[in-house]
DNA sequence: GGCAATCATCTGCATGTGCTGATGATACAA
DNA sequence: TTGTATCATCAGCACATGCAGATGATTGCC
């Protein structure tokens, strides 16, 4: 992290990309969960399926997301795939994240443009939506 | 591992929602671009759209994003708007991230299906395409 | 007062992003 | 071997997200 001083360049923006892409694999809240899931230990795809509730093609999508992007990684057992987390770091990570919003209370999800606009806390089940299906 | 917080809710996932906000916050170049920006020292909106070569609309509405995320404010001066940092924590969650992409080396950006998939770095300005218009 | 500069907000558009369902592969059990 | 369970991958769709341009407000300068 030397100079990257802001020039007047668009290039400096693509060096961010790495830590963009950190971010962003941590900006999803079903990525989200998964990583805290797997921070309490290792667990297989079923287990995680049903512990977020979500479909079996959601979870091994982000699964795969999370494993090319070195974060997790599996071994297998049996028919099914054990995940645990490979970077210790990735919990101080987190624990900043925690400590910058204890400082910042809850503004932070209050973005109106991007973030998440249309949070209703006392709406149980805001997700997924209707989904016309 | 048995009845850890995760049982079948998607609730569990909302609860996140304030790291995951912070997290999005920082998952888009031009705002981690401006956080760092800003790390060095506060700066008119104006001096911003120059460093990032952005559109002023563009810059303005990110600004107001990370504002109203508590994560920078401004100050008036003149017909201008000064930006600076308010959390020091901000650039511990940084340091994090560097450390851990420090560890896990670059295998960051290759998330084929989420994060940044054609980025191509020997391409100086592959950003703002062409943008038929 | 008139003019220029700076910035916030609004709208529209092109693309990215996440979810579901379907299909195929692999490993264990009977 | 047949059947079942678990998982990865592919294709498609609806919505979210980021960008630029235009407009209005505010401030400083002449």
């Amino acid at each position: 992290m030397q100079m990257i001083a802001a020039s007047t360049d668009v290039a400096g923006r693509a060096a961010l990309a790495p830590a963009v892409a950190l971010f962003r694999g941590l900006s999803d809240p079903t990525r989200l969960a998964l990583v805290r899931r797997l921070a309490l230990g290792e667990a297989r795809v079923v287990d995680l399926c049903a512990a977020l509730g979500l479909g079996q093609s959601t979870v091994s999508n982000h699964l795969a997301c999370l494993r090319e992007c070195g974060l997790v990684d599996f071994r297998p057992q049996g028919r099914a795939s054990v995940y645990h987390l490979t970077r210790p770091e990735l919990m101080d990570l987190l624990a900043a994240a925690e400590g910058l919003l204890g400082a910042t209370g809850t503004a932070v999800a209050l973005c109106p443009t991007y973030a998440t606009p249309p949070v209703d806390e006392h709406d149980p089940t805001p997700a997924t939506k209707e989904r016309a299906r």
